[in-house]
DNA sequence: ATAATGCATTGATCTATATCAATTATCTAA
DNA sequence: TTAGATAATTGATATAGATCAATGCATTAT
C-alpha cells in the first residue's frame, strides 16, 4: 500500500522497512466531507494523522459565539490536537473539513507504541515540534508587531495557495480581525 | 558537583549516572548582571542554559523601536534561543538579564552530541518542546480571544511571582499594550 | 429559473487602545 | 543625600478596528 504519511515521515527521518511496514499496518484511510467536524470542543483526542487532500480549520469559540481561527491545515501536514492528547484534556477547539478530505489515521495509542519500540518515531516526533514551535513563534511575533494589514500580507505571504480555498471570513479569522475590516483592508491593495 | 540543571532533566526523563556525569563535566557556571545582554538580536545562538537564579526576558523590537516582550525566564527554566539555532539564523529577539543571574551554561554542539549519543537528551528536549507547545498555544489563544485586560489578569494568574519583580512596562511590552493602558487597567482591580 | 442561504461590501457610528504631553514617584549612582 | 535618570500616573486627543445595519452578490437547493 503506498501511504503519503509514510513519505512524510520518511522526509523527515530515516525509517527502517519493518517499522514502515509496522505503521502502514495502523493506518486507516478515512473521507471526511465539507462542512464535518473532525474533533469537537471538549472532547479528547485520539488520533494522529496525515491529509492526503482537502483542507481542515481548527477553530476556538469566543463568549459571543465568534469562532476564531487557530490555524489551517492543508494536504500534506500533520493533522493532530496534540496538545489535548499530551494534557489528556478535552480539546480548547474545534476541527472542521473545509473542503471534502481523505485522511490516514492512526490511533494515538498505537503511535506511541510505535514510539516506544523504535527511536525513528520520536526523532519525527521531535522534527514535527520543531517545526510548530517556530511556525507559533512567528504567529506570537506577528500578534506583538503587526498590525491587520501586516498580519494579512504574511498571511497571503505564508499560505499563497489557501487565498481563493478558503472564504474570506475564516481568514479574518485567523488574523484576529472582522470580516469587514479584511474586506476593506482589501480594497487598498 | 551539584547541578540544578541535571535535577530539571531528571524530573521529565530518567538519566543514567555515567550520562549525568558527561552533562555535568560539559557544564560552565556564568554569572550574567542585571541589564547585561546575553544574547543580541540577529546573532546566533551557541548554548543552552538552566536558569539557577535569576531572570531573563527575551524581546523584539519594532521599527519606532518600542520593544515586545516575547517571554520572561526566571529561575529553574531553560535559557534556549531554540529558533535560531534550529535554522541556523541570528535570533530575532535580544535575551537580556532582568536581575543579577547564574546560569549553568552548555555549549549546544556539545549537547547535540550528548543527543547523539543517548537517547535521555532526546526525550528531554521532547518533554521541554512539548511544554513549550502548550504554552505557545495558550498565548495564541489569548491573543485571539482575550482583550488587554484578559490578558493582564492571565499574566498574573501564570506568572504570580513576577509580579512586582518585574518594571510594569515590560509586563505591558509582554501583553502587548502601552505602559499608560496597563496603568489604566490597574487602577480599576 | 427562483427562492433561500450565506458571504462580501459599504456606510455610519462606537470603543478599546495608542499617542502625546505633563506631572509625580521611584530608583540609581556619584 | 541629593541629582539625574527612569518609571508610573493622569489627562486630552487620535486612531485602528469593532459593531450595527443595509445592500448586493454568489452559491446551492427546490
Amino acid at each position: 500500500m503506498k501511504s503519503k504519511f509514510i513519505d512524510y515521515v520518511k522526509s523527515f527521518v530515516d525509517v527502517p522497512k519493518s517499522e514502515q511496514d509496522k505503521l502502514t499496518s495502523l493506518i486507516k484511510i478515512r473521507r471526511i466531507s465539507k462542512g464535518e467536524v473532525y474533533l469537537l470542543k471538549g472532547q479528547s483526542a485520539r488520533t494522529i494523522s496525515f491529509v492526503n487532500e482537502g483542507l481542515f480549520r481548527y477553530f476556538y469559540v469566543n463568549k459571543k459565539g465568534n469562532d476564531l481561527t487557530k490555524v489551517f491545515i492543508p494536504e500534506n501536514f500533520i493533522l493532530l490536537a496534540y496538545s489535548s492528547i499530551l494534557e489528556k484534556r478535552g480539546a480548547y477547539y474545534t476541527i472542521e473539513a473545509l473542503e471534502d478530505s481523505e485522511i490516514e489515521e492512526i490511533e494515538f495509542t498505537k503511535f506511541d507504541e510505535l514510539c516506544y519500540n523504535h527511536p525513528c518515531w520520536n526523532s519525527f516526533l521531535l522534527k514535527i515540534l520543531q517545526n510548530a514551535l517556530l511556525i507559533k513563534e512567528q504567529r506570537e511575533r506577528e500578534f506583538l508587531m503587526f498590525n491587520a494589514g501586516q498580519r494579512y500580507a504574511s498571511f497571503l505571504c505564508k499560505f499563497p495557495d489557501l487565498e481563493g480555498r478558503i472564504p474570506q471570513h475564516f481568514i479574518a479569522s485567523y488574523i484576529g480581525i472582522t470580516p469587514e475590516t479584511l474586506s476593506r483592508l482589501r480594497k487598498f491593495r
